[in-house]
DNA sequence: CATTCGTGAAGACGAAT
DNA sequence: ATTCGATTTCACGAATG
């Protein structure tokens, strides 16, 4: 909050100096006004089009004037009200893009000379008042970024609110560690939401975030173990039946119709079951047995999909599917159930 | 012809050393 | 840090229907 407050403050007192700037400025142009070299007319300026022209002639001065007036578009209702955008320009090169204050470290006043101990004292507590700030508004600036990039992949992968918001808890918490150093905003961003879909029951294949956010699936995976290392967040492994209603969704939708649907995840189900029982699940991905055990639950309830389908539906491949599936329907004969 | 099946090479990963 | 074993993926060709 009072953070947000010195900011614009800062900002208002470097608008209110440009608009003063500006109107001395304009003040020194009508002082000095130019003359048509032709007709000896008054020329006039047309800023929005960059030009110098001649109010009696019409020629032309001087064009392509850079336009140091404020923008006339408002972008918000800030701006509508005072229809200005003016300011310093800002640089992404620092963390608060160059918007706030610096206070030299020499002991000098403006004319470089030695200021009294006083002063200095005081000086001293302002510089570290400054850095709290200063370092306050980069780790807000941090999250904002964090956040909205956790929202657009979310939005993209179709995450529900609840995730998002387990996933800024993470973030945060990344953050208040100091565990982002080093690390890229958005690596750790796309960690946090990965971590956030496997804490809350609703996880995702994670080459799924590889698509939606610029960092490598490597990367991805490395930032999720060391954040779930470091914040001690206690992830159980994947069960393969939480990917069954993703996958079959996606599978179906355009194919087949809802009842298949659920009877082919009633017995993919099962089949997961039985595979857990005779411990096939364990070292292999959840995805795999969770393909595997679809693609056997086809076989079986006579709801053919092709390996490739399958595949292609559940982020695996064709091969794994098949080294999969047979040791599954094995075990799954034996089991409850009996084909011929 | 499409689908399924099998294989060897290569990469990634975890466990062990 | 390296090594080893299991798993997954890729690319390919053969078998099947």
């Amino acid at each position: 909050m009072s953070s947000n407050n010195t900011q614009t403050q800062t900002r208002t007192t470097t608008e209110q100096r440009r608009r003063n700037n500006r109107q001395t400025a304009t003040e020194n142009n009508a002082d000095t006004a130019v003359t048509c070299p032709e007709c000896e007319g008054a020329v006039i300026a047309d800023e929005k089009q960059a030009e110098l022209v001649c109010e009696d002639c019409g020629l032309v001065i001087d064009e392509d004037q850079i336009d140091r007036g404020p923008e006339w578009r408002a972008f918000n209702s800030t701006e509508q009200r005072n229809k200005s955008r003016v300011g310093a320009p800002t640089t992404n090169t620092m963390h608060d893009k160059g918007l706030t204050t610096t206070i030299d470290w020499r002991d000098k006043d403006a004319y470089g000379r030695q200021i009294s101990s006083r002063k200095r004292q005081q000086m001293s507590r302002l510089r570290t008042w400054q850095e709290r700030v200063r370092t306050k508004n980069s780790g807000e600036r941090n999250l904002k970024h964090a956040f909205g990039e956790i929202d657009r992949m979310a939005s993209a992968l179709g995450i529900s609110d609840q995730v998002r918001e387990t996933a800024s808890v993470v973030y945060r918490r990344a953050l208040e560690e100091d565990l982002i150093r080093g690390r890229s905003i958005e690596g750790v961003a796309t960690a946090a939401l990965y971590a956030a879909t496997r804490l809350s029951n609703a996880p995702r294949p994670i080459d799924e975030f590889h698509t939606v956010s610029r960092v490598e699936e490597s990367e991805i995976n490395r930032t999720y173990l060391y954040l779930s290392r470091e914040l001690d967040l206690e992830i159980s492994p994947v069960d393969p039946k939480e990917y069954l209603n993703r996958f079959i969704n996606e599978l179906t939708s355009t194919y087949i119709n809802p009842d298949e649907a659920h009877s082919l995840e009633r017995r993919a189900t099962d089949i997961i079951e039985e595979a857990k029982e005779a411990n096939l699940h364990s070292g292999r991905s959840p995805t795999s047995i969770a393909s595997a055990a679809i693609y056997t639950a086809s076989i079986i309830e006579k709801i053919r999909f092709t390996q490739k389908e399958i595949a292609n539906a559940t982020e695996t491949t064709e091969v794994t599917i098949r080294n999969r599936y047979q040791e599954m329907l094995e075990v799954y004969k034996d089991g409850k159930y009996h084909i011929e």
